[in-house]
DNA sequence: ATAAACCGCTAACGTATGTTAGTGCAAATA
DNA sequence: TATTTGCACTAACATACGTTAGCGGTTTAT
């Protein structure tokens, strides 16, 4: 009867949260199954449930946590005084570094909300538009000063977003460059790609 | 007791794989049940195995029809005369338009792939593997060249095909701007981007 | 030391799933 | 017209799933 092991300042329930983010991340949130994750965490699926209260719990979890890292990061870089086009670089920065540093979570934040139930599910695709919403604010403040090209602002949020995500092909690549030399790529093309 | 409707030159097991593809779009694979697909296809569950051997044919299908698609339209790219940088641009249409214009299996492919069951699996992913192979040699030749910013080729590759997948925003989207449009935008940020 | 909280276990539940068997009508073929 | 094939149906199956109930040991707090 060997309990979960935890280390300091981690409760049981983080431990079953991150294992499960590794799992959703492999097989997708519907094909995991709860005895999967019991078996990586290394306990009876039923013991579970003394640490969360259902699987799509541990989606909420996820979902949540990545949403709101990302949403506290965007207050703080718009009320930089800086240009649009640095703001965006910025921003396109973090995400990359979480992309790269937190890649379990992010991806299944990104990939696998469509399995929230409501009312998490419209909150989420909510916090969702208007994030984008914002991003392209700031993209149309950098065309008005002519430091972007004259594009639509959607698409440009939505070629920045996906182009991230595509990190996830970076993280499965045998010959890896480093997370620097990826982030420095990105940067030059997607901000190159933007400028004027 | 009626029959699957099919129009001229469509089997009926065309009509499976085409609503399939929906489903598996709008809920995922694993998520989609065969009982799901029986209704939008307007029949009980059991009768779809009059004209499919299993559910993950059905993903065989979408998959690789997909897949030969893009190979075909690779060949005759690569075989063409012209500067590297066009013919970027030119794979980079082509998913746009096919993006575009058959979301629901293109997008299938893309994302549900993971789903596949061996040999298929392995089969697809080397196809992937090369085909992200060969888009990269392109880049290379362009920055040899000249034409293009010496970044990392696969790294690129990463970030265009992500940003073509992107789409799928767009395709949900209230308002749109025209197909046309985007094509234009994005290829204005992408090829832009790399391009000296 | 004693009580209380914690937590992992076994057993089992109800439900949903992919799929098969077998029947009989309707369409296509001869 | 007679026969074969195509195809949708009902019924059922085995399995996998998320989750609950209840037991008993272990850790923590008093």
């Amino acid at each position: 009867m060997a309990r979960i092991k935890t280390e300091k300042n981690t409760t049981r329930k983080d431990v079953i949260v991150s294992k499960a983010a590794i799992l959703f991340r492999e097989k997708g949130f519907k094909a995991a199954s709860m005895r999967d994750l019991a078996e990586s965490v290394g306990v009876e699926a039923a013991s579970l449930y003394n640490h969360i209260k259902s699987k799509t719990e541990l989606l909420h979890e996820l979902c949540f946590s990545v949403a709101n890292r990302f949403l506290q990061k965007l207050d703080e870089i718009e009320s930089e005084q800086i240009p649009a086009i640095q703001k965006i670089e910025k921003i396109l920065r973090f995400h990359i570094v979480e992309m790269v540093n937190n890649y379990e979570e992010v991806y299944v934040s990104d990939r696998e909300w469509k399995h929230l139930n409501d009312p998490y599910l419209s909150n989420f695709q909510n916090q969702r538009r208007i994030y984008r919403k914002r991003l392209a604010a700031i993209i149309e403040a950098g065309i008005k000063n002519k430091e972007i090209k004259p594009i639509d602002a959607a698409t440009a949020v939505l070629i920045l977003l996906h182009a991230i995500s595509g990190i996830e092909s970076w993280h499965r690549s045998k010959q890896k460059i480093t997370a620097a030399a990826l982030e420095e790529n990105m940067v030059t093309i997607l901000v190159g790609g933007l400028t004027v």
